[in-house]
Formats: C-alpha cells, structure tokens, sequence
RNA sequence: AGGACUAUAGCUCAGUUGGUUAGAGCGCUACCUUGACAUGGUAGAGGUCCCCAGUUCGAAUCUGGGUAGUCCUACCA
C-alpha cells in the first residue's frame, strides 16, 4: 500500500467495476426501498447543492441495500424548457440566427443535438460523486414513455374539468416571450420612482392626483379608484376623468382596496397590467385595454405617438408629455419591489393572454390531508408548515408555456376558435366528429417543465401502465430535496400522485439546507463564488480556476472583481481532495439549519481522515498478513482488556450511526464514525496493540487474538462507514475482507454491521479508562515540564485501593509503553517518598521524581493552576450543596451525585496542596 | 405588513426529554521525524452560550420581551 492514501486512480475503477456488474440495480428482498432522483437539467452540469443532495441520497440508499432491501435508485434528468431553450437559441444568436428562421421543427432538432452533445456531463459528474444509481433504468422527461403519461394527465384532468383554457393576467417575460408562473417570478427591492400625475376632471372644475411608479400603464387605465370612506374624495365618486393624452373619460370608482394612507389615497386603475387592478376591474365591470405587444412595446391600441416604442421609452415620454400639460405634480423617490424572470432577469409585465391552468385548489385538498395525516412527513417537521402555508392558499397554476421545447399541449383549434383535447389529431376528429373539410391547428404550446416533473415518481416507473416496477417501488420511500423547491415540485407531486394513483409518491420528504460559499453568500455564477464539486475532487489550479469563473458571463463587467477575490480565496487553487473526503464533509455539514456554508478547511480535515483510515489499514496489514489472526484455526485466543474495550467500542458506534441513519442526521453518523475511527481506534487501539504484538514473550494466544480484533474491527468498521465513503472502504476492505474470511465480491452487498449482539463490556471499559487516565496523567506532566518524549520515566504510584493495584498488575506493560516508562513502583501505605510531581487518578497518586528532570517553580506553577481550577470547582459545588432547597426539592440521585463530585475533589485538594506544601519546602 | 428560522470558542458548527467541568473540526501556542500516518503525535491556551425579565432547587436548553441577521409569503399604486 502507499504510504498515503491517493483517492485518483481507485475511484474510477471501482466505480466501474461496480456499474459493469449491476451491482447498483435492484437485487430483490422482501422490503423494498427506493428513491426518486430529483431530475437534475439535463444540459446542465452538478452544483454544490447537488453534490450535497446525492450524497445524502447515496448513504441511505447504499445503506438499506446493505441492510437487504431490495433497493431501486431511480435516475434521470427532466428536459428543463426554458433553460435549455434558452442555450440553444443563444448559439444560434452566435450564428447570427433565431429560431423563427428555423421553425419549430428544425429548432428542436438543434435542442435534441445539443441535448446529446451536453446531456452526459451530469451523468458523467453523478458517477464520479460515487452515486449507486440504476442506470439501466435511466430516464428523460421527454422519452416516449414519460412524454405518454404527461399526455394522458393532461386529457384526464381537462375532461375531468381541472385544466382549463382562460384569458388572464399572468407573468410575462417579453424577452422569452412566454408566460411564467409566479414562482419563475422573483421580486428584488429596487429603487425607483413614484410620479405624481395630476388627472383633470371631466367637467374641468379641478383635478386629482393620482401616484405610480409606472407611468406608461396610463394608456391603460379604465378608472381612477378611491377608497368609499374617504371624506376627501366622496363628492369625485361617479364622476368621469378627462383621462390625459388619450383622449378617454374613465370613471371614478369606490373601492376598499384603496388604502387611503398611501400617496394621494387616489389610485389609477389600469386592469390589463396589473394583478390587483385587473381584480378590481373584474369588480366593477371595467375595460380592459391591453396597451402592450409581446415584447412589452406600445400597441395601437394607445394613442399613435406612442406606438412601437418600447415600455422604457413609452415611460419617458409620458412623463415628458404630462410635465409639458404642466400635469406632472411631483416625482419622489421610491423603493419598490420589481418583479423580474428568473430565468431571463428581465422586468416581468402582468399580460393579458390565453392560457392552460391546472385547478390546483381543487387538487390541493387531498394534498394537505396526506401531510395531515402523517401519510408524508417532513423532515424537519417544521417545513409541513411552510407547506400548508401555500397550499391553503394556492393559486391556478398556469401550465402554458409560449416554448417549443417541451411537450406540446395535446389541444387543437378549428378555425372558428373551438378547440378540441384528445390525444391525437386523428382521434379529436373521430372523438368530435368532424368533417375532413374542417382544418385543425395544434395548439402551438408546451406545457411547463414542472407538469412533467411532478409525474416523476410514478412516470419513471412506467405509468400508465400498471409494470411489476411500479407495484413494488412505488410509493417510494424518500424524497431528498432542498427547501426552495417545496412549492414547485414537492407540493405538485402530491397532487398529481394522489390524483393519478391514489396514494402518495413518498413517505417521507427530508428537507435539506442550501450550500453556500464561506461567506454565506449563495453561489452563483454571477457572483462568481461557485465551486464545481468535481474540482474539488480532482483539484483545480488557479488560473484554470480564475477562467472557469470568469468565462461567458452575462455581465462581464464583473469578472476582474471574480479574478480578484479567487485569487484572494484560493492563492493555490484547490488541491485534490477526493471523492470520500468530499462526501464526508458533506454529511458532516447536514445538521437541520437551513443555510450550509461550504468550509474548505473542512474538507481538507476529512481528507486527512481518509489518510487517517488509510494508514490504520496499513498497520493492521502489517502486522496480520501471513499471520495466525485466528480467522480459521481451532487454535486459542486470549483477548486483552483493550482487545475487549474496542470491541465494545465498535457496538456502541454501530449503534450510533444506525440510530443517526435512522433520523437522518448524517451529521451524528459522520462525528460517531470520526471519533471512533481516530479517537478510539487509532488513537488508543492500535496503540495498545502494539506491546502485545512486539512482545517476544506475550503468548502465542494473546497475539492471536489481538491480531484477530484488530482486523474484524476494521473489517466491520469500513463497512460501516461505505455508506458514507464508498471508494476508500472497498479498496481497503478487498484485502481486509479476505483476510477476514469474507468471501462476497464487493463490500457494497455485505451485510451492514447491526449493533446489539454483544453488549458493551463495562468492565473493560472502566479499566481503559482507569489506564488512560494514569497515562494521560504521566504525559501531561511529561508535557508542561518539557520533558523529552522519548526520556524514560520511573513513577512511583502511591495510595490507590486493592483495584488500582490489580488494574496495574494486568496492565503494566501497556502503561510501560504508552507512557514510555522506565520502572513502576508501587509505595506502601506511609512509605516516604521522593519529592515528585503528581498526577490522580481517583485516590490513586500518581508521582513522577523531581530529581533531575523537573524544575521546582514550573511544577509549583502547575500545581497551582490545578488548585485553583479545583477550588472553584468545589465553591460552586459546595455553594449547591449549601442550598437547602436544592438538597430537599432535587431527585435523591442528582444529590448524591454532587455529593460524591464533592468529596472526590476534596481529597483532590487536600493531595495536591499536600504537595505544594512540601516542594515548596524544598 | 404577516410568518418562519438563526444567534454557543478566532472561523464553521453540534448540544435529542432542563442537572456536562458547555463539545467537535479547522485555526492558534509549545514540544516531537518514536518501527501505520508530519494529510502525523503529545500537551496547552481560548467561551458573559446576543441582551433583559420570568418559571424552577437548578436554564445554553422552557416562557415572555428586546436587539441583530437571513429567508419566505403579501395587491401598497
């Protein structure tokens, strides 16, 4: 073996080994256990958050695969519409091109090309994070088979009457041109304007004055609003306005919505672009007047010098045009919250167009009843909240996208406006009975990508058809998924599931944080803060780095400021950590918070730890290969204290790390596992072996069950921890196993170490105990007295009972070695003793002799700092003790407890001030 | 505006039902190449558990109030 562990070349190879097997496919058991990939953009590549998410998905399912269910780990990538329309389009921009001088079928030809070229990269990263994924049953939003159920949804719920076409306001994106449903919509604080206009009455006897912050919707408005109860207004309601540079009269209406606080408490209604005025235009029976085209440019329906300019230039012009009527009051300053695509960024207009909706409410009932019920629990519970929060009062979600990318709204139009649902053009005709006279257009819309992805669970499987598959592994047993897509995607797979096959997709939904940079901030490209997972794995120099962070940005303005902080937070670039150690750090981070900050020096200190697990390996190979460990033989063994310690040690780990699993809090199952391997097994275990198996004259029995203990421990603890680092476990445990006499081809289909089938053996651990401590004790001194650690010491141990006398008959060679000890000498009760340093353990002193070796002030110092840590210790105790409601009123044992801490470190005390007092006669 | 979450060592975070000497990793200090490992070992320093009040014999933990921060929802033109 390599003196470290180098993580580069094992990885891919076993990764290999194991997909070329069919290890990662379903391989039966009674119980079934499977999860759902979120389906990542199939153009697009792994992030953090991603990294973050497979491998907590890769622990559970390796885990219960391990345990013998029959476990299915479903893949797949979803098609990602506006996104990967997005892409495509902008190379042909490159080519001088756009999709128009394409058309439609040439366009998507071009997607399914550059959905080829780009779509392995993301399988490519999966595998290299290790993931257990079926790749024999990988899936893609847009196969046949899935695009069939999202077709089948789609009739069933128009003729069951929850999808149904309307003309309304929704969120348009004039440089997509397409609608978004509100949640693609994010609204940012900006600052703005608030433009006060003042609106002539028709009659000429004065005026109002109405604020906005979009002063190119007046074209729009149908009426001036003002709130019922106003006392300054009332005597204006029912009048008309001589509305400005249009030319129109549009009433004044009284409306309760108008918050009489805010501006001039009068407010211009303008339905057709905006969601609370279109409300209140459908009130109160108003026009609506669409003054916008698809690119969010003047219409004709405005007055003529204001059409074909864009909304920003329209703005301008208004407002120019008002100030000239001398009608433009004032314009404040106004922060504002300016709703943007998130996809494209740019200004979201409210627009009035035909589209598809879902009735969600409807859908949404049986949604909240199964997290009601306890059918689907979230983990941590309190995300069932936020869930409520938006189902009780969720919108019609609007499924109509104005894409070619996507699947096709199965919906056909006759020429007189008509349109027809069905599967097929030839079936609408045969369903309707309509003349071959008549011709029928398809509706020219995709559905959203989410309409498919919310089929995910039970389309993968095979539905609508009824397959073995899906009776087995559906309902699937987790969903692992992060916060911000609880309403896109969680809450719409629930519905949809419910409804299609009246049960739930997933027991239970295990919410996870966000991965943040260092500082908090959320990575983005933007930002120029985001770490590609795979770098961290394979390592990535600077300048690569630098360009990799810096290429094809949308502003590029930003990029000498990326260049800078880069250079400033990665100086070497990052160096290769490995896949385990990347894997570790995440489970490490995934406590229950909401936010997760992505620390390098983590991942650089569970690097080490595999060079930690790496290098334990190393020594028991050392010591046991072409050795009797006493895996076959008949021959005895004899098993030390420590032998029985650690073992004892490994259950309680086991059954750590289950309990942790079963809670989901890889965090617990990272630290047991951490603490274990290098505070317990490397630390003291292998350490204690070593006089065992260096001792010529330790018996043949004695070896052979060390040697024994020291493997089984370590076979069993790899795996242990292959859920969590799969790479290093089976590399290592290829040879551990055998030697262990397991004969099964991978440990990724051994047995999962269950705890509880020995108990801990208390006796051994007190005794390790008692024997760390004297040693701990020896060192510490050792330490503050800058000793050498190589100087052999003579001790003296003085006072202890009949145990500490036997604990030091059975482990005296140990203490010898660890403490590196010259002679031990055991005093008798009254035997005057040289002056010495002193450590306790219990009653049981512990003297090192001064004579040479030990500086009078530096130990009176040491003692000194001892003694005050005791007395303040005991003041408090004593303090508690004094209190006469604590001793009446606390539980007897709690009492007791306190009492006994109490007269421990008095005798504590009264030792070492015994001590102090006679150095200090020196 | 409403709601949620967070506040613990220099940094990143644990702390499950109130009783711990309040922990871990990284970082820091001193010493050490000893036959698994310097990606290491040994020892050590470092905390007003955000603030105030309350409940309790006892609060990092429970309750109320405040401060700061993050996020989500909402029609303030």
């Amino acid at each position: 073996m390599e003196k470290t562990f180098q993580p580069a070349d094992i990885e891919t190879r076993w990764y290999q080994e194991w997909e070329a097997r069919g290890y990662f496919a379903p391989q039966g058991g009674e119980r079934a256990y499977s999860i759902m990939i979120p389906p990542p953009n199939v153009t697009g590549s792994l992030h953090m958050g991603h990294g973050f998410q497979e491998a907590i998905m890769d622990a559970l399912i390796r885990y219960h695969r391990m345990r013998g269910y029959n476990t299915l780990w479903q893949v797949g990538t979803d098609h990602a519409g506006i996104a990967t329309q997005m892409v495509v389009e902008r190379q042909l921009e490159a080519q001088g091109i756009n999709r128009h001088d394409l058309g439609r079928d040439k366009f998507v030809e071009k997607v399914w090309e550059w959905k080829e070229e780009s779509g392995g990269t993301i399988t490519r990263q999966l595998r290299r994070l290790g993931s257990s994924l079926d790749w024999s049953r990988e899936r893609f939003t847009m196969d046949p088979g899935l695009s069939a159920a999202v077709q089948e949804v789609f009739i069933r719920l128009y003729r069951e009457g929850l999808i149904y076409r309307g003309k309304r306001l929704v969120n348009w994106d004039p440089a997509l041109h397409t609608a978004i449903s509100d949640l693609e919509v994010v609204a940012e604080e900006e600052q703005g304007h608030l433009w006060h206009f003042q609106y002539p009455l028709a009659g000429g006897e004065g005026h109002v004055t109405v604020a906005t912050t979009r002063p190119e919707t007046m074209l729009g408005d149908t009426a001036v609003a003002v709130h019922p109860d106003d006392e300054r207004y009332s005597h204006l309601i029912g009048r008309t306005i001589a509305l400005p540079l249009t030319g129109r009269e549009i009433p004044v209406i009284a409306d309760d919505y108008v918050d009489r606080e805010f501006g001039t408490g009068v407010v211009k209604i303008t339905p057709a672009h905006d969601f609370s005025d279109y409300d209140m235009g459908r009130r109160h029976g108003l026009p609506m007047i669409n003054i916008f085209n698809d690119d969010a440019a003047i219409n004709d329906e405005a007055p003529e010098p204001y059409r074909g300019l864009d909304r920003l230039a329209a703005r301008q012009r208004v407002v120019a045009d008002m100030d000239a009527l001398g009608l433009l009051e004032k314009v404040d300053d106004h922060t504002l919250r300016v709703p943007r695509g998130d996809r494209s960024g740019v200004v979201i207009e409210p627009y009035l167009t035909d589209q598809w909706y879902v009735d969600a409410r409807e859908m949404a009932k049986p949604a909240i009843e199964a997290v009601e019920s306890g059918a689907i629990q979230f983990v941590p519970k309190q995300w069932e909240n936020t869930y409520f929060a938006w189902m009780r009062d969720i919108q019609d979600w609007c499924i109509s996208r104005q894409l070619w990318w996507g699947h096709r709204i199965p919906a056909w139009y006759d020429e007189s406006g008509n349109f027809y649902v069905g599967a097929s053009e030839a079936q609408v005709r045969v369903e309707h009975e309509l003349a071959d006279s008549v011709t029928l257009r398809q509706d020219e819309d995709v559905l959203d990508t989410w309409f498919s992805s919310a089929l995910w669970t039970f389309s993968t499987l095979g539905w609508p058809e009824e397959t073995p598959e899906l009776a087995t592994f559906h309902p699937s047993s987790v969903l692992v998924t992060g916060f911000d897509i609880i309403f896109f995607w969680v809450a719409r797979m629930i519905m949809m599931t419910l409804h299609f096959r009246k049960e739930v997709p997933f027991h239970t939904v295990y919410v996870h944080g966000l991965v943040r940079d260092g500082e908090g901030q959320k990575m983005s490209k933007s930002k120029g803060n985001v770490i590609d997972p795979i770098d961290l794995i394979d390592g990535i120099d600077l300048e690569s780095l630098v360009s990799k962070r810096t290429a094809g940005m949308m502003q590029p303005q930003l990029a000498s400021k990326i260049e800078k902080a880069t250079r400033k937070q990665f100086p070497e670039g990052i160096a290769p950590y490995g896949t385990d150690a990347l894997r570790f750090t995440y489970f490490s981070l995934a406590s229950t918070g909401r936010d997760i900050k992505f620390d390098i020096g983590r991942i650089e200190g569970y690097r080490n730890f595999c060079n930690k697990i790496w290098n334990a390996a190393r020594y028991v190979l050392m010591n046991c290969e072409n050795q009797d460990c006493g895996v076959n033989s008949e021959l005895p063994m004899d098993f030390s204290l420590a032998d029985r310690w650690i073992t004892g040690k490994l259950e309680e780990t086991t059954a750590q790390v289950t309990r942790a699993l079963e809670n989901y809090r890889f965090d617990f199952a990272s630290q047991a596992l951490y603490e274990f391997v290098w505070n317990e097994y490397c630390d003291w275990y292998l350490e204690l072996s070593k006089p065992v198996l260096w001792d010529d004259n330790a018996a043949e029995a004695a070896k052979r069950g060390t040697r024994h203990t020291l493997l089984h421990v370590l076979e069993k603890m790899l795996r242990l921890l292959h859920p969590f680092m799969p790479f290093i476990t089976e590399e290592i445990w290829q040879t551990v196993g055998a030697m262990a006499g397991k004969s099964g081809p991978t440990i990724m289909l051994e047995p999962y170490p269950q705890a509880g089938e020995k108990g801990v053996d208390s006796v051994a651990n007190a005794d390790i105990e008692w024997l760390k401590g004297v040693i701990v004790g020896i060192r510490n001194i050792r330490g503050e007295m800058n000793i050498a650690p190589g100087k052999e010491l003579p001790v003296l141990f003085r006072n202890g009972d009949q145990r500490d006398q036997a604990r030091l008959g059975h482990n005296a060679q140990f203490l010898k070695k660890l403490a590196r000890l010259a002679d031990i000498t055991w005093l008798s009760a009254g035997e005057e003793s040289p002056v010495a340093a002193t450590a306790l353990v219990g009653e049981l002193e512990i003297l090192v002799p001064m004579a040479g070796l030990i500086d009078k002030d530096a130990e009176l110092q040491r003692l000194g700092r001892e003694i005050d840590k005791l007395e303040k210790d005991l003041s408090r105790l004593k303090g508690k003790l004094g209190n006469a409601s604590f001793v009446d009123r606390a539980p007897a044992e709690v009492v007791a407890r306190e009492q006994e801490k109490m007269e421990a470190q008095q005798q504590a005390l009264a030792t070492l001030q015994e001590q102090q007092q006679h150095i200090r006669q020196l």
